[in-house]
DNA sequence: AATGACTATTCATCGTACTGAATAATTATT
DNA sequence: AATAATTATTCAGTACGATGAATAGTCATT
C-alpha cells in the first residue's frame, strides 16, 4: 500500500465525515479496501499535522493538507547529485527534472539555518540565514548523498 | 554513496578521459573518492547504455545521458496517488510538485502500449496506442500503487 | 479511584534496492 | 588451444523505511 495515497484517502475522509477515533478511520479505510493497522494510523495522523477535537479529527489551516513526501534524506540520496555554499546561498544540484520534489522535502524540514527554497528543474536554491548557515547546511545535505 | 551522484561522475569521467576497463573506471572513480565495486561498476555500465570499443568505454548517442532514475515501481509508490485510464489516455495523480521525475521514469519504460508521457505539477498524461493498452497500462501502475 | 477507551511507542519483521566478494562467463592475447 | 584479462551474475549481507502486534501511556467516563 502506498503511503501518500493512504494519507490523501484520510484527508479526504476528514473533509467529507467526521471522524472520532482511529478506530473509527480504519474502519472507514477498510471499506475503501485499505487495511491499515492502528500504529500507522496514529503515526499519519502526526505526520499530517490532524488535531483531534471534540467533533473529530480535524486538519489545522496551517497543517499539511498534503500527503507527507519520502523522508529527504531518501530523495536527497535518489537525485541530489551536489551542494555548494556559496556566501548565505546553497546550490544544490538534481538529476534532470527531479528540483521540485526536493526541494519540497528540504523545505519541510525545521532547519533554522534556512529561509526559503526555490526549485527549478534540476537545481534548488536556498536561501540562508547567514554564511555560516549555508556551509553547516551544505555538509548536512552533503552527508545525505555519501 | 548516492548512485545518480555516481553515475554522474562515470558520465563525465568518459568525457574527459579514456577508460579502458571497469578496472581503470573504478581507480578513477578512487581517486575523486569514490570506492565503488566491480559488479556495481559493470550494473552502472550496463544502466548508462555505455558500449565498449576498441578506444574504451563510449556512450552512444541514443543512450542515457543522465544518471538512472530510481525504479518507476519506487517512484509510483513513493509519489503516485491514482491512476485512469480514458480511452487511450491514461491519467496519473502524484503528489504536489512530483509529476515529472515519475513521468520520467514511465516514459523510461520499455512498455510497447505507451507512445509518449507529458508531466505538469502533479498529473502526468500518457498516450497510449489503444484503449486497450490504456487499460492494461492503468492496471499495471495500479499494482504498483497497491 | 477504578476502569475503559483511545493513542503513542517499542520491537520484531518485512520489502526493497543496493552492494561487493566470489564465481561464472566472455573476450582478448599469446 | 591455453591462458590471462575482463565482464556479468549469483548470493549473502546491509541499509533504510515501513508495518503491525504488543505494550505503555494518556484521556474520558463512571
Amino acid at each position: 500500500m502506498s503511503k501518500p495515497l493512504r494519507q490523501r484517502v484520510i484527508l479526504e475522509l476528514l473533509e467529507n465525515s467526521a471522524v472520532g477515533s482511529q478506530e473509527d478511520l480504519q474502519r472507514a479505510l477498510g471499506r475503501r479496501g485499505l487495511k491499515v493497522g492502528q500504529a500507522t494510523l496514529s503515526r499519519d495522523i502526526h505526520e499530517l499535522g490532524l488535531v483531534k477535537t471534540g467533533a473529530g479529527y480535524v486538519l489545522p489551516s496551517e497543517a499539511a493538507s498534503e500527503p507527507a513526501l519520502p523522508p529527504v534524506s531518501r530523495l536527497v540520496r535518489e537525485f541530489g547529485l551536489e551542494v555548494k555554499a556559496a556566501q548565505n546561498l546553497l546550490v544544490i544540484k538534481t538529476t534532470v527534472g527531479s528540483a521540485q520534489p526536493v526541494a519540497a522535502a528540504l523545505d519541510g524540514q525545521d532547519w533554522e539555518e534556512a529561509i526559503g527554497t526555490i526549485a527549478g528543474d534540476d537545481t534548488i536554491l536556498m536561501v540562508c540565514s547567514d554564511n555560516r548557515g549555508a556551509k553547516r547546511l551544505a555538509a548536512r545535505i552533503q552527508e545525505m548523498l555519501a
